[in-house]
DNA sequence: GTCGCGATTTGCT
DNA sequence: GCAAATCGCGACA
């Protein structure tokens, strides 16, 4: 007699192996995967697709902000894979990024746009664009930098998703950047609404 | 200590 | 299409 489950397997979290790799690789094979938060006012679960990721090298990339840098903000992304790295940009945004590469070694994936997966949220969280993301999810450095996103004990997580099939990934330049244009580091999911027009 | 600027978003012309 | 908002950080004195 075959044993019939009643519910869902349950879901897997990524694990720090998973950030260990190449960045640009990471990059790409974020896209389907779920970031798993809370509301930052009545706690309910958030479960968001990222659809939209950008990848930053500290070695050979000057737009990363560990590019001849090992102090002050960039030594985060010298830390451990699968850490959040969190910064505030133009003074009123903030940027959510996971730490990549093995320890020691400078990279992370900025989140340029989730896709909330319950309908009923895709109203009320305005998650196109790495600023709105932030703000919709109550996402902040003095909260979430540093934390943990490999573990579903975290405020913030990451959850294994449906891999998206490479012929419906758009691969091209980085948004928003002075340095590093040539780079073409930026990859989202083909046609989804959720992904930045520019 | 001071100065200039940025991986953004919004609103106004 | 363009500029304002707003502040942490890095460069320089």
């Amino acid at each position: 007699m075959p044993h019939i489950r009643s519910n869902p397997p349950p879901a897997s979290t990524l694990s720090p192996d998973f950030f260990n790799r190449d960045t640009v690789l990471v990059a790409q094979e974020l896209l389907g995967q779920i970031l798993v938060c809370r509301d930052p006012k009545t706690e309910e679960p958030i479960f968001c697709r990222i659809v939209e990721t950008e990848a930053y090298k500290g070695d050979s990339d000057p737009a990363c902000h560990a590019y001849g840098k090992t102090t002050g903000r960039a030594a985060t992304l010298y830390k451990a894979p699968g850490l959040a790295y969190v910064y505030l940009i133009y003074g009123m945004y903030h940027c959510l990024n996971v730490v990549t590469e093995p320890e020691g070694i400078a990279g992370a994936v900025l989140f340029r746009a989730l896709e909330p997966v319950i309908p009923a949220h895709q109203a009320q969280y305005k998650t196109h664009g790495p600023g709105r993301l932030t703000r919709a999810l109550g996402i902040t450095k003095t909260q979430h930098n540093e934390i943990s996103l490999t573990s579903n004990a975290s405020d913030l997580y990451l959850q294994a998703g449906a891999p998206i099939p490479p012929d419906n990934i758009v691969q091209t330049t980085r948004i928003g950047i002075r340095q590093g244009i040539d780079l073409p580091w930026r990859f989202y999911i083909a046609g989804n609404k959720w992904v930045s027009v520019r």
